[in-house]
RNA sequence: GGGCGGUUAGCUCAGCUGGUCAGAGCGCCUGCCUUACAAGCAGGAGGUCCCCGGUUCGAGCCCGGGACCGCCCACCA
């Protein structure tokens, strides 16, 4: 127990409780407790690529909240922390950081070494080509870094996670964890490989998922084309943003209903430029409102393509590489001259090369009818890239989600149904993702950093891959890396060659790991899962409802049959339009670790939560600055009353009405803050919380302060009073301002406020034994409210003496008012005080003269 | 095109199941060094609670319509 200090202050108060916290183990998590009296957190883990943004520290915070929360009420709390430092994000960083590039043919260099940063961030310049396994080395050195940076902040934060509990999407844990999982989805026929056109990424060169995907507003243009009957009975006109593709071209397709095309359908029309004879088809997709009401199909220029294409039975003239060029080859569909004009316009071209080549073409031909009309569409883009995605058909793994089953998608409706969302509304997010699902999962990329899958193919003895026929690895073997590892009866030697296998190459998108985070952290030593399994809390940011929130519940219903959590915690977006400028024009800081530093770690708290679940928030300094304003209010308060009491214990009765009145609305403030904070409604409880605390310093302090000090009958009360006060308040802020609480309870209680049981209302009731008319407070504060505005009118000190006071009120408020009589002369200075009773409340000040 | 949030003092936002709900902080103005706190205290100015209808004895709060802002989803002809 430390002394009360003669000056308070915040400074380096993170650092001296972050160690204390840790020396002191406050967080760890007791692996003994039986399920029912631990909170287990499903707590997200962050991406560890670069620096961490403010807008992950208002949720985390938030969730930390809610955490001390659960602890102090008794609930051993399972908080740990993860990084997902798995994927693209991280592929992207280490390129840019060292200016490299993975080149997966390359030897392995077993002499590597970490290279010193690229100039300039190395963006776009990779300089150095690197080996898969070289490649993969060097993204686990630079995470391991930014993973030390981010519990560093996090720390500082204050967030009570068990710093034992850890792990990484890419460490060998959650590999043997993501690999099992996805062995055990492919045996229940839950996961599959498929030859299909799937959503393409030219220059990350890898597939992408449905979850992935997002619409960016585009500028293109629409051009109008004509189609010749093959009876030659006219031209057909169609409309499109992508001639290019003409030559993929394999039908047109109008509304079956559709008047204007009905004689057509089953008829043939030739394609422009390249004369290739393609059918009139009908399909309730088209509309016949669009263009001309007749659209082309090609091979494929969208996701329609493929359901036409698909649905239709159309051949396949699929001609766009992965690269994202038009193959070189002249396609055996095309002859003469159209075979040339592929030659000339569209052969090894990018989309929008061809797309101004093959445009020349037809207006030379005279097929364009018109000019291009210039407009803005929405296009289709992986969320991380730069040009539009194009569709290839390539071999992929995919997990089944409900889009083609019925049945797995109510039963993953009814989850989300079952789910308790705070804020309540999130919910619907999850419902219609689930609704709208087009397609499986799919979750394998062509990429190099994460989880490889756990499969090779045989090769037979004409060195053909077998595809349909996978060799699994077993579960008691994993992580294994199929690139590196032979499966179980071949030799390393026999890898590539007739007669031996060849491993997978892709590895598993980052959800299809991190949507196990309650698997990971739940095996993450023995006996553990039994304990925080199905977990009490997931929290997270209102973006990856879709990704990881919705993977989460569908891996726990493959795996387990049942929820993940019961509960689910949304917070809210930061709205930071223009970062940049902000920090530019007022140079501003938005960093937790710089705003931690001006405002300390409990004044960014504050900020993050004063925002209620699920609410949008501005970054406000002026709200820090508020919560730092509190936190020295707090020490200030606290070592004021600590001063009068000694610290001493509250052994007195609390004898005084207007004490028993103080402890009486405390109760009800703790009863409110109470079903606050269990209802994951802590910005609730902090606004009750520290608007009583407000009130009781600048009318409840002022009024007994005189009393406290004394020897009167009525010391012992109020001591006893501000003591137990004191005790309270500290924790009913101490989920949200834990430095500053810990801090003052450390001047006169031993162990940590954040152990300390949660405050019951029913205490201080059987305190105050149900004699707690708030009413004398009120009225003595109102009373002495008047007091304090006739001096500032008068332009005079606060402590002038009042010659005469005069308080005309009703009986019920006089006589509460002359049970603290004595209170109010003394903090009003009150020379003589006279209550007259009368119809309404009328006070008159009667100030002493000046001095001078 | 569909959906979900939001619109309350100059700014950022509270206002839970309709009746002291017209509030807080910041900012602004005026005072006050009162031995917990000047990183403070006391006081003050400032709002047709987006608009239009409706329900009700009574509506920021409920219902209908509309406007604007943000976000999510949607098969890009």
């Amino acid at each position: 127990m430390a002394e009360v200090p003669d000056k308070v202050s915040l400074e380096g108060i993170e650092a001296k409780w972050d160690a204390a916290w840790e020396e002191q183990r406050t967080y760890r998590f007791d692996r003994g407790k039986p399920r029912e009296a631990v909170f287990s957190i499903d707590t997200p883990p962050p991406t560890v690529s670069g620096s961490l943004h403010l807008g992950s520290a208002f949720g985390y915070i938030q969730t930390d909240a809610i955490a001390r929360f659960q602890r102090m009420r008794g609930r051993e709390v399972f908080y740990p922390m993860g990084w997902d430092d798995n994927g693209l994000p991280t592929e992207r960083r280490v390129q840019n950081h060292y200016g490299v590039w993975c080149d997966p043919t390359a030897p392995y260099d077993p002499d590597f070494t970490e290279p010193p940063p690229a100039e300039g961030g190395g963006k776009d310049k990779a300089v150095r080509s690197l080996a898969r396994q070289n490649f993969v080395e060097l993204c686990h050195i630079l995470t391991a870094e930014d993973e030390k940076g981010f519990e560093r902040v996090w720390r500082d934060l204050g967030l009570s996670v068990d710093w034992t509990l850890t792990y990484a999407t890419i460490d060998d844990h959650s590999r043997a964890v993501s690999q099992r999982a996805f062995l055990r989805n492919l045996r229940r026929g839950q996961a599959y490989a498929a030859e299909a056109p799937t959503v393409w990424d030219v220059d990350f060169g890898t597939a992408v998922a449905q979850a992935e995907i997002e619409d960016r507003e585009t500028g293109g243009a629409m051009h109008r084309v004509a189609f010749q009957r093959a009876d030659g009975e006219g031209a057909i006109e169609i409309e499109t943003t992508r001639p290019e593709l003409l030559p993929s071209c394999v039908a047109l397709v109008a509304h079956p209903d559709d008047e204007r095309y009905r004689p057509l359908f089953g008829s043939d029309v030739l394609t422009p430029l390249f004369r290739v004879a393609v059918p009139v088809v009908a399909h309730p997709l088209a509309e016949p409102e669009k263009g001309t009401g007749i659209a082309m199909v090609c091979t494929f220029g969208d996701t329609t393509d493929v359901v036409w294409w698909r649905e239709l039975d159309l051949p396949l003239r699929a001609l766009i590489q992965r690269d994202g060029r038009f193959q070189d080859e002249v396609p055996g569909w095309l002859t003469g001259a159209g075979a040339e004009t592929y030659g000339e316009a569209v052969a090894g071209r990018h989309a929008k090369q061809a797309r101004r080549a093959v445009v020349e073409k037809l207006r030379d031909a005279g097929d364009l009818i018109g000019e291009p009309k210039q407009l803005m569409h929405p296009v289709k883009f992986f969320e991380k890239g730069d040009r539009p995605l194009e569709i290839v058909t390539s071999r992929q793994w995919y997990i089944r989600n409900g889009a083609r089953d019925p049945g797995l998608r109510r039963a993953l409706l009814e989850r989300g149904e079952a789910m308790d969302w705070h804020p309540p509304f999130m919910g619907v997010r999850f419902k219609h993702w689930v609704e709208g699902l087009n397609s499986d999962w799919l979750i394998s990329r062509q990429r190099f950093f994460g989880v490889p899958f756990p499969v090779w193919y045989p090769i037979d003895e004409h060195g053909r891959t077998q595809w349909e026929d996978p060799i699994l690895c077993a579960e008691d073997a994993l992580p294994v890396d199929p690139q590196s590892d032979p499966p179980p009866g071949y030799g390393e030697a026999q890898r590539g060659q007739p007669g031996g296998f060849a491993g997978d190459t892709d590895v598993m998108d980052t959800w299809a790991t991190s949507s196990l985070s309650p698997q990971i952290v739940g095996t993450i030593e023995p006996n553990l899962f039994e304990r925080v399994f199905p977990m009490d809390l997931r929290p997270q940011g209102p973006e990856i409802i879709r990704t990881w929130l919705f993977a989460t519940v569908l891996r726990s219903h493959l795996e387990h049959y049942e929820l993940p959590w019961s509960d689910a915690f949304i917070n809210g977006w930061i709205l930071d339009p223009d970062r940049k400028k902000m920090s530019k024009s007022k140079g501003n800081v938005t960093t937790p670790a710089d705003l931690v530093v001006q405002y300390g770690a409990d004044g960014l708290r504050y900020w993050a939560c004063k925002a209620g679940p699920g609410a949008d928030t501005a970054v406000d300094q002026a709200q820090m600055k508020n919560g730092r304003r509190l936190a020295i209010k707090l020490l200030n308060a606290s070592k004021f009353m600590l001063g009068v009491t000694s610290g001493a214990g509250a052994a007195g009765a609390i004898t005084e009405t207007i004490d028993r009145a103080m402890l009486a609305e405390l109760a009800a403030v703790v009863d409110d803050a109470t079903e606050a904070f269990a209802g994951y409604e802590y910005h609730r409880a902090l606004a009750r919380t520290e608007s009583f605390f407000w009130h009781f310093c600048d009318h409840y302090l002022e009024l007994v302060k005189s009393r406290a000090y004394g020897e009167g009958p009525g010391a012992e009360s109020a001591r006893a009073a501000l003591e137990t006060a004191l005790a309270i308040l500290l924790r009913l802020f101490a989920p949200v301002l834990p430095f500053a609480t810990e801090e003052v309870w450390s001047w006169w209680r031993e162990g940590s406020i954040h152990r300390a049981p949660w405050p019951a209302a029913e205490e201080l009731r059987d305190m105050v034994a149900g004699d707690g008319d708030v009413e004398v407070l009120a009225v003595a504060a109102d009373v002495l409210s008047e007091v304090h505005k006739a001096k500032t009118l008068e332009r005079r000190p606060l402590r002038t003496q009042v010659a005469r006071l005069v308080v005309e009120d009703v009986g019920d408020r006089l006589a509460a008012l002359r049970i603290a009589e004595a209170d109010v002369r003394e903090a009003g200075v009150v020379e003589e005080l006279v209550l007259r009773e009368g119809p309404e409340r009328q006070i008159t000040v009667e100030l002493a003269a000046a001095a001078d």
